[in-house]
RNA sequence: GCACCCUUCGUCUAGCGGUCUAGGACGCCGCCCUCUCACGGCGGAAACACGGGUUCGAGUCCCGUAGGGUGUACCA
């Protein structure tokens, strides 16, 4: 897209602003992915903030691994990270100026006193909004100790936020609170810092969960009393879990990482992140660039979207066959390289685990790496995840004798081992040892027996991967190699 | 409680008053292909929450009901 002429002024910029106080979990990511694709796609910023004023909850660990995550995911942020809590200055700045203009005041009421004044209005039936006494006082009414600043939120008329996913949406003047800026040790809370961050950030659109529509009228007061352009607002709709309910850990609300661990691919999580509230009509499967090229925020739609991961899977699956071989490879050393910690906390099985960090040890052998970049293209069309391709793979990275997994072993009791036998003979001398070859030696052979060619290629394919499932049979044997193949038959054979 | 938002196949969605006897995708079922499993191909079951309006005409606009979600902190 061609930049404007007047590019500076019109220049979008978003930001992911998430609090570290856990993982990045998916509704985040995607929120992440939104700001992102916008950005990119009008050729703005994109920009991240840690919004870590909550100094209690925030860690460290936390806001490195949504960093991590980030990165994982590809989601490339400009400049610097800012952290909110290191401009706890200009926040309380803002509010002094406030203080001083009269849309802000000094509220000395207690803990209790609100508790009190909640709990009475509660028993009344009517709004537990707190309305200070302290509003309506002035310098000569106050008292000695600590204070909070709060908003002279307007008490009467409306205030309405246009929103450019849930429209034009009201609410009125006695619905809003005069929410508190300053606490009573001088430090901002959220609702101010996030204005004062944005605005100074330069942000022209705010995209972020349906959960803080409300915020965004309260947020609204803030940039008109201090004069600010309000930036475009896009609620997003949360995302639920399978059952409807809010995304519980159970089923979804893991950390990105989880996704990696579960071998499911950037490319693959983008797409269906994506899909998952936008449309760009009957599209379902697309690259990141058709993404970019293709993202808006009027095709965002307003309904929340239950979490599926068999679409995951499938979306993922498409987005494996269509991958490079060789970073396929890449991807299988990445998941194999996760700490035991992080596959737990995927919540994959004793066996999947198992069958991971058993992978990373031959991942390492670039002669293994080798084949199993040239086996690729019949692996990856078979699996839906990295995982599958490691399990998939085994096969290849195993050591003989292999150890036959339970359908395998049915297919090698009985007189198989001497099938095998008769048959490797046969093959020994086989040439050219390649796929076109061995089928036609192998089908001979079948004939020969009088049996059926599945009635010797599954023989076979145990013997040779260990499991009842494979790429082609012929296929295997020519990655495996002559001698390779012919020392697993006779393994299987009981030679 | 109050406020706000949402409601098309099981799920994600297309649909922006007539082209909708509602389209696509995932999942499911059947058939074909076939050395297994996938892939692929063909076919099938499956939805406009409900009730009122407005209109010549409503999945599309309005109101109500029901259901769901979010918010209502000196959390973010």
């Amino acid at each position: 897209m061609p930049p404007a002429a007047d590019a500076a002024s019109a220049e979008v910029v978003t930001r992911f602003a998430p609090s570290p106080t856990g993982f990045l979990h998916i509704g985040g990511a995607r929120t992440a992915l939104f700001n992102w694709a916008f950005a990119r796609h009008h050729g703005g910023r994109f920009l991240l903030r840690i919004e870590d004023t909550d100094r209690a909850r925030s860690t460290e660990q936390a806001t490195a691994a949504i960093f991590e995550g980030l990165r994982w995911l590809g989601l490339d942020h400009d400049g610097e990270a800012v952290s909110q809590a290191s401009r706890a200055t200009r926040h309380a700045e803002v509010a002094a100026a406030m203080l001083e203009n009269g849309t802000a005041y000094r509220c000395y009421a207690s803990k209790d006193e609100i508790d009190a004044f909640r709990d009475r209005a509660k028993a009344e039936g009517r709004p537990p909004t707190f309305l200070s006494p302290w509003r309506d006082k002035g310098p000569a009414d106050w008292p000695e100790g600590d204070y909070v600043v709060r908003l002279r939120a307007p008490r009467e008329g409306a205030v309405t936020v246009e929103d450019a996913v849930q429209g034009s949406v009201t609410w009125q003047a006695g619905q809003l609170d005069d929410l508190i800026l300053l606490r009573s040790d001088g430090t901002p809370v959220y609702m101010l810092a996030v204005v004062v961050d944005d605005h100074d950030m330069g942000v022209t659109h705010v995209i972020r969960g349906d959960d803080h529509l409300t915020n965004a009228a309260r947020q609204s007061l803030i940039y008109r009393a201090m004069g600010w352009d309000v930036p475009v607002f896009a609620h997003i709709p949360l995302i639920h879990g399978p059952d409807g309910a809010k995304l519980s850990k159970r089923h979804g609300a893991l950390g990105v990482e989880a996704y990696r661990a579960m071998g499911y691919l950037p490319a693959g999580m983008r797409n269906y992140l994506a899909r998952l509230g936008w449309a760009h009509g009957d599209d379902e499967l697309f690259s990141t660039d058709q993404l970019v090229a293709w993202f808006g925020l009027e095709a965002i739609g307003k309904s929340a979207a239950r979490f599926d991961f068999q679409k995951l899977a499938a979306v993922n699956g498409h987005h494996m066959c269509s991958a490079e071989d060789a970073d396929l490879v890449e991807a299988m050393v990445d998941v194999a390289g996760l700490d035991a910690a992080m596959l737990e906390a995927a919540e994959l099985s004793k066996e999947q685990i198992a069958a991971i960090q058993a992978a990373s040890a031959p991942l390492a052998d670039p002669a293994k790496r080798a084949a199993l970049t040239r086996a690729m293209p019949g692996l990856k069309e078979r699996a839906k995840t990295i995982n599958e391709l490691i399990d998939l793979a085994h096969y290849l990275l195993a050591e003989r004798p292999l150890a036959p997994d339970d359908k395998a072993a049915k297919h090698l009791a009985g007189d198989t081992p001497m099938l095998i036998g008769r048959l490797t003979t046969q093959l020994r001398n086989a040439s050219p040892w390649d796929g076109t070859t061995l089928e036609a030696a192998v089908r001979d052979f079948a004939e020969a027996e009088g049996l059926k060619l599945g009635k010797v290629a599954q023989p076979l394919r145990a013997a040779l991967t260990a499991r009842a499932v494979s790429p082609g049979v012929f296929d295997v044997m020519e990655t495996l190699g002559r001698e390779e193949t012919i020392a697993r038959l006779d393994d299987a054979a009981g030679r």
